[in-house]
DNA sequence: GTCTATAGTTGGATAGAC
DNA sequence: GTCTATCCAACTATAGAC
């Protein structure tokens, strides 16, 4: 007891994400998370007050692992590969136990909007974006901001990149959106 | 046929689609669908067999929009070009009316996924997606060109960029994307 | 910490009148 | 072509026993 506790909390959060990630929030019943747990769904009202407190414990881990890379990324001196530098984090993130949850972020847009538990998210994603564009105002930089961080997503996605190297890839191509443009030279135009 | 036919199926296709996109598929209710139109759900149900009947109908109309344009590129003689002109009609049709359409389609991946009317569109998009990369199998290049579409969609959001010449930023994107590296090396041509 | 049982809602879909 | 009325399934959430 005192050194070991429960993990059925996290076993919910583990087979409730997949299941959101699979095939939605509102497609996924706490009956079918219970269910595949081997438990009730009663019991699931043990751990978490709501279906919503589960996405939002989901979305605290990984707010918590931003603003650590936004803390680590703040403090380097290199302000030239400072975006470098923070990509190359959130791949790793997005690689590791996060995939599944970006995924789900991604692909759950009008819902997570109407769950009113994107605000700590969407702070966090905001300060990443501005530290990607690196204050750039202007459209282009803004959209090759987002879509870097698309690229780490969709592109650690087995589904749509079946190479191995996919993690690599996924990084080439968002380091090379989020590298500052050279000013424009339409050539003889 | 009759020349004047009741319009009724397309305000319903067009105020379905508004709030599919804005909440998604599942929290928008066939109920909330007939209230906005001053009818009663029975009524809905004269002018299309299911819910996801609804979808299907948006989706055909896509469909064959996405036939012409591919036709159409398909019978181009300017190989080089292709892929800029595809893209440009692409992002005449994401600029249109098909704007929520295609937001919808990527915030609703998961339902639509179960939804099994994503296969005939699903298709085009795999035609579209091979003409974008010109038919070349390595990773980035695949992930360059789904890029080079979600840069038209998210782009095309207001919400996402403010600035209102978004449409033409959007498409330099794409195309920038979807052009060919020079990194890689030209084999056996 | 997990159970049974159930309350309370809401949703999709149908029948039949007009 | 649109209505009223209704059925039935499924869901979230709670109460209370063990």
């Amino acid at each position: 007891m005192a050194g070991r506790r429960s993990d059925t909390r996290e076993r919910i959060q583990q087979v409730a994400l997949a299941l959101f990630a699979e095939q939605g929030y509102e497609k996924t019943s706490l009956r079918e998370i219970a269910e595949k747990l081997n438990v009730t769904k009663a019991a699931l009202y043990y751990h978490f007050k709501t279906k919503e407190d589960i996405v939002a414990s989901l979305f605290e881990d990984l707010a918590v692992s931003l603003d650590e890379i936004l803390e680590w990324v703040r403090a380097q001196d290199d302000p030239a590969r400072i975006r470098e530098k923070l990509l190359r984090r959130v791949a790793k993130l997005v690689e590791g136990s996060f995939v599944r949850l970006w995924q789900f972020i991604q692909e759950n847009q009008p819902t997570l909007k109407e769950l009113h538990v994107g605000n700590p998210l969407a702070e966090r994603m905001t300060a990443v974006l501005e530290v990607i564009s690196a204050g750039e105002q202007d459209p282009s930089t803004q959209l090759r901001a987002r879509l870097a961080l698309m690229a780490l997503v969709i592109g650690n996605n087995p589904e749509v990149l079946a190479d191995e190297r996919r993690g690599e890839v996924a990084l080439d191509v968002a380091l090379e959106l989020a590298s500052p443009r050279g000013r424009k030279v339409d050539r003889a135009t």
